[in-house]
Formats: structure tokens, sequence, C-alpha cells
DNA sequence: ATATTTATTATGTCTATACATATTAAGGGA
DNA sequence: TCCCTTAATATGTATAGACATAATAAATAT
């Protein structure tokens, strides 16, 4: 039996997509189920649930054993960004990348930060902050804290010849992450590490991640000026 | 037979993501095919295809027919961002969404525009500016362009009472999209409309979407001070 | 009338088998 | 030796059937 006597997930998908654009069955309300759907399509339910499953990870619907697949309300679109390492990001401009370490501090834990990423006070961790270049020019600004509970093993690394992201890819995994984007107006330190006027607007990438529910890394990322995260639909 | 003894295609997804992690195969390298795994962890080939998969999606792993299954050089993260409709976000923070009309223009593509997007010289387009409102505090201010070719009932519609997007979602569907995160100083225009000072750092969002190859929209948004885009990872 | 227990059900997933197909390797001819 | 054709192969997907399970409805007990 060729393909196109054969109802592909693709097909299926496809065509309540559509329906649901059209509002075939009204936001909010339950559609049909998957038995029925493969009794439409004439094709297995296997090949609805795929659809369907596709269709509840794009946003569009939401499905609840025994209570039924319903059309979401609010339909949301995704946008997926790739978070590259910064050094994969540069190189693929062309440039060299170069990495310099401005700073790195042990230290008990700031309350600020215990309460940004759910730590516990007096608990030690380090400090580093340090400039990534594409070729000669500045390229990001990383300010970053690692929870030396959960990482103990940063305490033995100076973090001089390498850049702590590489690092922790390779030592520590992690279970969980929270990823904010945001902008602020350059100050004095941002100033002069990007070398950008005062008040320069800057594109900012702040990111916690956990392993099993314990807070391991909180890292703020400051762009150079002009910079553009960019994703296709 | 219970769970606990068969293998699920989570247990073989993480137990490979966990290798990948380990470099237990080199980046760049030929991994085991779905035949060998599913000996191996005494599963279905369907399950291992299953796993293997979502592994792809994650960005993992790279797989063609016939040439099999190749562990990334560079693996990438991916933050998934929900791009809601302003009203559903602002209505989620508690707020009343309200809506006003600055400017609706019928004119000849600019050719800035036209090379932004790959448009055609001469084609008429919409431009709107708008405004977007938290309550009484301005959220967003938006510039938008419509291309009348692509979206010829556009034309007939004043934009006066509903807002371009909730409009075009309705109306007109689009098959791809690219959408561009960055930052701007305000300019005048900008700190009228969002009541914030001159040269504050505001956090953007541009977008075109195409319809079979044709642009169709282009727009971009700027957001209020202190504006953050959250994900979890 | 209410709470608890039991039954039902719609989705989640596993399996074996089969067919499709993009890609690569091998074989044959010029 | 090079080019074209054919074969092989690893993944992509469809199917039927079965089992699992979260969630809801119905039945039963108090």
């Amino acid at each position: 039996m060729s393909t196109d006597q054969k109802t592909s997930y693709l097909d299926v998908k496809n065509v309540i997509r559509r329906r649901i654009h059209d509002t075939v069955w009204e936001p909010g309300s339950l559609m049909p189920g998957e038995v029925e759907l493969s009794q439409e399509f004439g094709c297995a339910r296997a090949t609805v649930n795929r659809a369907l499953r596709e269709l509840a990870q794009d946003g569009m619907i939401e499905r609840k054993r025994k209570a039924g697949t319903r059309i979401k309300s609010a339909p949301t679109r995704h946008a997926k960004f790739v978070i590259p390492r910064i050094r994969e990001e540069i190189e693929r401009m062309g440039f060299d990348y170069r990495y310099a370490l401005i700073e790195r501090k042990e230290k008990t834990i700031p309350d600020w930060l215990c309460a940004r990423i759910g730590g516990k006070a007096g608990e030690d961790v380090l400090h580093l902050r340090c400039m990534h270049y594409a070729g000669s020019r500045a390229f990001q600004y990383e300010d970053r804290w690692i929870n030396l509970v959960s990482a103990p093993k940063a305490r033995a690394q100076t973090f001089q010849d390498i850049n702590p992201n590489e690092w922790l890819i390779r030592e520590v995994p992690f279970s969980d992450g929270e990823v904010i984007l945001s902008t602020v107006n350059a100050d004095q330190i941002m100033s002069e590490m990007l070398n950008v006027s005062l008040g320069a607007a800057l594109f900012t990438l702040e990111r916690i991640t956990w392993l099993k529910d314990m807070p391991m890394t909180f890292a703020k990322l400051y762009f150079h000026a002009g910079y553009q995260m960019t994703t296709r639909l």
C-alpha cells in the first residue's frame, strides 16, 4: 500500500491543526477521542496518538488520561532558542574565542543570592567574573555563582584557563534550569568590560541550574551592544 | 508484566543521555543502532526509536536513514519560550488588557522593509502602530507591517478595536516565522509611548511571518522597562 | 446526603511485524 | 579508473493487539 493511500500521522496532525485554527471545536471544549478519530481517518489509534501528542507538545491541546483531549483556550506559540556554548557561537561567526578570568572568590552565600536561588544561609559559593572575546572584540561579560555544596569539585578549579560553562558541562550534570531574558542599561563595570558607552542597552541572559532540587549555579550574562538572539518558528 | 520489569522509552532515553554526557561515545562518532540497542535493553526497536527520536529533538544526536545515529559534536541546549498573546500575558498578571491604535497607513512597501523581509518592490503594505496597556500602565509598543498582497483582508480592517495579532491569528494562518530578541535604548517616540526615560533599555521582539515563502507580516514589539521573558529548561 | 469503594474509560506505552525510504556501499560496465 | 546502476541497510512509520494507569463516573455503605 503506497503512501498516498495510507493516512500518515502528519496528515492527521495537519488536519486537526487546521480544524483547531478554524475553531471547528470551540476553545476549551473536548474534541473527539483517539478511537473516534482513528475511525474517521481510517488509521491506527497509535497514528492518531502520535499526531495528538505532537499537537499537545506544540501547545495547542491538552490531554489527560480518561479525561480526554481538550482544545486550549489560549493556544500558545513556542519559540525554541538554541543556547549554544559561547565558544561555538563565536567560532561559528568566524572569530577566535578568547577567555579571561576577571575575579575568583570563595564566599559565604550572600542573602540576595540565597533568596534568588533558594539556597541555604551559610553555604559556601564560588563567585566568578569573566569575559569572553570574539577575536579582540568584547562579546560577553559573565557574572557567575557556583554552589560549592552541590558542586564541590569547583573549589579545586582556578578557572584561569577554562570558562566556567565548559567546565560545568563536563563535570557536573544538572536536572533543571530556568532562563530569564531581559535587558539593562550598562553601568560603569559593564561599560568598561564590554567597551560600550555608559547607559547602552545590553541584552542579558540569567540562568539558574538545579540538581535534584538543589540550586547549583546562578549566572548572569551580559552581551555586547547590538546582540540578537534568533530563531525560526 | 509490571513496569519495574519492562524497559520504558524514558529509561532508554535517560541511560543514553547519561552515556552521551559521560562521553562513552566520542562526540562526532556513530553510536550503536536501534537493533543493537533494543537487544541490549531487552525491548522493542520502536521503544528505542522513540527514545532516540526525542534525544534528536533535544539536540543531542543526529539521525539519518542508513547513515545511522551520530553524537553531535556540539550538543546544544534549547530553551523553549512561550510566546503568549499579549492579552493573555497581561490578564495572567491580573491586569485589564487595553489596546490603542496610534496610527494606520496604507503605503507602498519601503525599500528597507523590502530588503528586510524579502518582499517585492511596489507592493502595498499596511503600517500599524499601536499600544498595549496593563491597566493604565504602558506595557508594549507595537510597530507592525502587514503585506496586503498576502493578507488582502487586512485592507478592510480598521484595527481600531482589535489588536493586529488577534486579528491575524483568527484570519490568516502562517507557515513559517522568524523571531529575533534584542534590546534598544528608548528614543523619543518609545520614551513617550512607554513612559520611560530617554535612553532606557527596552527589550524587543522582532517577528516576521511567511505564508508559503510569501512574506506576510513584520512586527517589532518594544516592551516596558524591566520586562523579563522566562522559561524553564 | 455524603463519603468511600468499585467500575469504567480515554490516554500512555510496549510489542512484533511489516513496509517505506533516504543514504551508503558494492558491483559492473565503459 | 571513473561513472552508473543495483543492493544493502539503518532509520521512519503504520498496524493490531495488549497492557498500564490516571482520572472520572457510578455504585454502595453509612
